[in-house]
DNA sequence: TGTGAGTTGGTTGTTTGAACAAACTAATCT
DNA sequence: AGATTAGTTTGTTCAAACAACCAACTCACA
């Protein structure tokens, strides 16, 4: 209410934004046709396009084909390439992932650091010389202009509230690194950040308003897209789906949690029981799993079982346009899905929400921690806007 | 974003419903105190308004008191309370409920019309009944603004999709009085109309944006305000959570739902099995309970087990600023709710989510529905509108 | 108790400025 | 050359802002 425009200078400012949000999302694009889609006229258009240029947010990328019966070839706009870049960053388990968006969410670079069994302040030195590295070869007008942390625990209010296999407690990243740099640093859960990605970087999704990420590593959590906007839940906990126990009418000792049957490290743990063996990882699982091994493979259809469940269940508390899963094991062994969707089918018989895997879900996690910071770094949270509307990914 | 304002006469528009909000939220308002809260200058205020009367929303309501150091006496403004009346319905098991509101959403009559054993076409001209006799004794000015009904059971597109101790799929409701009226006809199911009641009618919760409704009535679901907007998912099923089940690793058998253990029928039933009894209601239940009956007693401990654990489910799930109790039960036996208070600390040893009751439940989804269907005739869904904010309750 | 200074609510007439419209230039096609 | 499209320039429009005013009140003080 008290944020709605309600003056001229708020309504021109709001106009500056559509139309930023045009060339953000439509790149390359001709000013007559920004006031065709915002039902601006094309001089209005021109004046705050004028404004957008001197602040350096966009450039002219040269002229497009004219129309096939006449007229001026227009002039194609687009997000300043050389404005600035985004770094962010991905604590996983065994690596520190890096990658370096310029302001449209293109990758410019991309990077695995070695960190397995390292802490926090042993880590954070190879973070500077990550952020060193980049600065020194950067020639872009504003360089550094935003950083985001993926972690794989709670945030709230951009510090870490819990996490299971790095203790973070002992550094403030965001007090850190907004003390050195004075840029937006965001810190945010993992699973969060995938559901981003999917509203803000995957084309198809850009008409749904609803969406859950199912984020399967070490921990069970999701991602809400609720109405077009990420919700955290006041403390930051919303979607910590793992947690969930069991409603049925048997209260005899501790209640057991969801995430205690399937998470990866559920079923890996489980495996390694029952085969007496000792330090499994997915990959072994894997193996095993092609290799037609029967405890792993009845160890897989409980697993299969529970996460269609768990599905189900996410379908009938929020009901959303669509599921995607986040899960490396699953993208390992995508004969599964199939399964999955199969087991969730006998539950719900007629309505149910479709499932798609999440690709490439370290880059979606980064992109996602991109597409924050990078409308932090704009102002621009709310707004509509379509990463890698061209990216190349390298 | 094509909804967004972005020219003069959009602004102006947006102006007026800013204006007409404040006098909603703060009957009696003067201009002055308008201009004020909306940093508009007091002149456009003025104009703004002087729209608003044209059209016949507002009224003044005489002076007010001058400040305590001198100055003129402003003009009281507030909504026309004879600007015209919505009707509100709610289908209960044994009673029809039927509430008169004017459009700042006062109670101007509420009956409840018996209506156990008979099917939706017997029930319809009872319908038609009351609103007639409502219509004839009506003096104001357009008179029937809106219709809306409380479902038990889930509502798609306005349409039911499921009921289950009410046959309604032979008629079409939406469709049977938006022609007979050429009004906004509205249906919504009874726990997302509660949820919009904590909303809208209760003054204390106009600082929150996410807050879950939890219903046990025959069955259990939910109703859930995010972002301070309902989130009924794409099939309207959102919030379905009496139909979860257990993800446990036990896979022998049909799954049980939740509903199947605590709901009211499912205590009641159970009660029913145990003393071999026939025909119980919830009033036999309070008073067994009150007479310490043993069997009562156990069975509702595990009913407050199992309303814990649903509840650090939906902690867990949507993470709100505070989950409301909409349940005769727990109304009758007030009783049990420190108990489950206490079972949920146990569960959650830290972060907890406050838990309320929702008093009156009837009133509730009545004055839900009103305030829905009011939005709509306003065309202000999303605006941020405190009705009953002066309600004289009769 | 009466008067005037100070204060506040609301109206009237004027100014402002961002979007708009029309006329223009520029560049292309057939 | 005539038709068509992209973008600019120049002047118009109109809702909000502003300034000056009127209306009506309080309070202090004679």
């Amino acid at each position: 209410m008290s944020s709605a425009v309600r003056n001229r200078m708020q309504l021109h400012q709001q106009n500056i934004q559509s139309v930023f949000a045009e060339v953000f999302n439509h790149q390359p694009i001709s000013r007559i046709e920004i006031s065709r889609n915002l039902a601006l006229n094309k001089s209005t258009v021109s004046a705050l396009y004028r404004d957008l240029k001197d602040q350096g947010y966009v450039e002219e990328l040269g002229e497009g084909d004219a129309s096939n019966v006449g007229g001026r070839k227009p002039v194609l706009l687009a997000v300043n390439r050389k404005y600035g870049y985004t770094m962010n960053f991905d604590f996983g388990y065994r690596h520190l992932h890096v990658m370096q968006n310029n302001l449209s969410g293109d990758v410019l670079s991309y990077k695995q650091v070695n960190v397995k069994g390292l802490t926090l302040k042993q880590i954070l030195p190879l973070i500077d010389a990550e952020l060193e590295n980049i600065s020194a070869n950067d020639h872009s007008s504003h360089g550094l202009l935003g950083i985001s942390f993926a972690i794989h625990g709670t945030v709230d209010h951009n510090k870490v509230t819990y996490s299971p296999f790095l203790d973070m407690s002992q550094v403030d990243l965001e007090d850190y690194y907004t003390q050195k740099f004075q840029v937006p640093v965001l810190l945010e859960n993992e699973a969060n950040v995938s559901a981003v990605y999917e509203r803000d970087f995957n084309k198809a999704n850009e008409q749904l308003s609803n969406m859950v990420t199912i984020s399967i590593h070490r921990g069970i959590g999701a991602g809400l897209i609720i109405h077009q906007s990420l919700h955290r839940g006041i403390h930051g906990e919303a979607g910590e789906i793992g947690r969930s126990v069991s409603i049925d009418g048997n209260w005899d000792g501790e209640p057991r949690k969801v995430e205690d049957y399937c998470s990866e490290d559920a079923i890996i743990t489980q495996i390694q029981d029952q085969k007496h063996a000792d330090n499994m990882t997915r990959e072994d699982v894997v193996r095993l799993f092609k290799a037609d091994d029967q405890v792993t493979k009845s160890a897989l259809t409980g697993f299969v079982r529970n996460v269609a469940g768990i599905i189900y269940n996410v379908a009938n508390n929020f009901d959303p346009d669509v599921i995607f899963l986040n899960s490396p094991l699953i993208e390992a062994l995508p004969e599964l899905k199939p399964q999955i969707e199969s087991f969730y089918a006998q539950m719900a018989p007629s309505i149910r929400v479709p499932i798609k895997l999440t690709k490439n879900s370290h880059y979606a996690t980064l992109l996602g921690g991109c597409a924050l910071v990078t409308r932090e770094v704009l102002g621009m949270e709310d707004a509509k806007l379509n990463f890698g509307a061209q990216t190349v990914v390298l």
